[in-house]
DNA sequence: TGAATGATGCGCT
DNA sequence: GCGCATCATTCAT
């Protein structure tokens, strides 16, 4: 496994793709935040391994969704090697296939705003604590392909709707 | 700007 | 075991 921040920003641009129940849907990354190890306090592993973040401690490539806020899923995808905590968030998604099932998952007509946010994200996609865990390099249900080679310049800021950690600049973005 | 909303984890009994 | 503070958010006001 490389390190978590070459892989966050190789992440932007690249299309993840999921065999839902409901059909095939497909967006381009481009926005993400990494999360690493026990150092980092915004990171869900920092005080040691739990029963939630247990998925951050395998290999790299697995996909960590949990339950926040009382009402909103996040999507992770694993970094690092197996036994260190590592994860990179997906904040948004550029919606390009599968739209029409994303607007009946979110209720919302407004394309725009499909998924422009974590939690809207895993809730356009369908994505539930079910699918916590599962190995997005072996699995033909949830899976990253390359996808968007040219995208427009990286850009990088503080992390975004944390409490601590926010001297770390490890959000990765570029816009339209 | 703040309310909604529930699983998690820590500290205490 | 039990209760309470916390939380990587969203949406409506």
């Amino acid at each position: 496994m490389r390190p978590t921040l070459l892989v966050a920003k190789e992440l932007l641009g690249k299309y993840l793709v999921y065999h839902s129940p409901q059909g095939i849907m497909m967006g381009e990354i481009n926005e993400v935040e990494a999360y690493i190890g026990y150092h980092d306090p915004a990171c869900h592993a920092a005080r040691g391994k739990t029963k939630r973040n247990a998925v951050m401690f395998e290999k790299g490539g697995h996909a960590y969704i949990y339950f926040t806020y009382g009402m909103h899923y996040c999507l992770n995808i694993v970094t690092e090697r197996e036994g260190f905590p590592a994860a990179v968030l997906i904040r948004s998604l550029i919606p390009r296939e599968g739209i029409e099932i994303m607007k009946k998952n979110r209720k919302k007509e407004n394309d725009t705003h499909l998924t422009d946010g974590p939690g809207k994200v895993c809730q356009a996609l369908g994505l539930t604590t079910k699918q916590n865990g599962i190995d997005m390099i072996a699995s033909d249900m949830l899976y990253l392909t390359e996808g968007n080679k040219k995208i427009p310049a990286i850009q990088k800021s503080e992390r975004i709707g944390i409490r601590e950690g926010k001297d770390k600049y490890w959000r990765f973005y570029y816009s339209l």
